[in-house]
DNA sequence: CGGACAACCTGGCGGC
DNA sequence: TGCCGCCAGGTTGTCC
């Protein structure tokens, strides 16, 4: 569920709730969520540390507190909120995390199958260092995606899905993006015009921005930080539709293994 | 460096 | 209904 579009709408939702707040405390029920700090010193280090603001780089969440920043993923499953203490709305048995508010609230990071990873350290480039660029920034140009590109080989999607190479995609919005610039995902990257890359550099802004627009994804387990679903699926070109009729010329969308991920795209508009 | 694959985990769903 | 096998949006490490 959470690529770029659904942890920048995470993001977005949890501003607000957060704005002004200090945590208090913090505890959890999985510790091998936890990457960094060691557990003892995790709970006693964030505690009293207010909250300065909310950002984004990839797929993952910077809580930047003072001194420190907390980081999370979301992995496959997770879901981050904010809610009453006595919440019980939801009746969610996968929260894996409490940070408490000091305000009667508390954030809660939920995450059924525990692939989500916490982290609090001084400076978030420890964790987010190795991260290619943000698809949506002023700063990645055509320009600089065409010389990162002409410098890889092997097929277009896994590319796609490397975040060292691009950050924030993921199997989803890469099969969206390959199916808006016409690209088959099994292309090698050294095979591709000047016209392609820049069709395909052009889709990826443009598929995510219709993400976020839409609010994300919400397949399977996906929500908003207020709970609710969000509608991009709703938009999906290729992904979840193998055996239906392509929107643009009616052939069935094929759906193949590439790289170990499921990958749909229309074999006539595709090449 | 590329690519294949296992591992980390649990829930949902289709099929029988 | 119940059980079983398969699949899942992410990432990392290992091996060839």
């Amino acid at each position: 569920m959470p690529e770029l579009p659904e942890v920048e709408t995470v993001v977005r939702g949890l501003r607000e709730p957060l704005a002004g707040r200090t945590i208090i405390a913090a505890a959890y029920t999985w510790p091998r969520g936890l990457v960094t700090p060691d557990g003892p010193i995790f709970s006693a280090r964030i505690a009293g540390q207010p909250v300065r603001s909310v950002d984004r780089r990839g797929k993952y969440i910077l809580i930047r507190l003072d001194p420190d920043t907390l980081l999370i993923h979301l992995k496959m499953t997770g879901r981050l909120y904010v809610v009453p203490d006595d919440s019980v709305q939801d009746a969610d048995r996968w929260v894996r995390f409490t940070f408490q508010l000091d305000n009667a609230h508390q954030l809660r990071f939920s995450d059924s199958r525990k692939f989500g990873r916490v982290y609090l350290v001084e400076d978030p480039s420890e964790v987010t260092g190795r991260l290619g660029p943000e698809p949506l920034d002023e700063s990645f140009t055509l320009e600089e995606f065409r010389q990162q590109l002409v410098r890889r080989s092997g097929q277009i999607k896994p590319l796609l899905l490397n975040q060292a190479f691009l950050a924030g995609v993921g199997n989803i919005y890469a099969d969206e993006a390959l199916f808006a610039s016409g690209l088959h995902p099994l292309r090698r990257v050294n095979t591709l015009s000047e016209d392609e890359i820049a069709r395909l550099y052009a889709a990826i802004q443009a598929v995510l921005q219709d993400g976020i627009q839409s609010q994300g994804a919400s397949i399977n387990w996906y929500r908003k930080p207020d709970g609710s679903r969000g509608q991009a699926q709703d938009r999906f070109q290729v992904y979840g539709r193998a055996n239906q009729p392509c929107f643009r010329c009616g052939q069935p969308v094929s759906k193949i293994v590439v790289g170990q991920r499921g990958t749909h795209f229309c074999p006539a508009c595709q090449r």
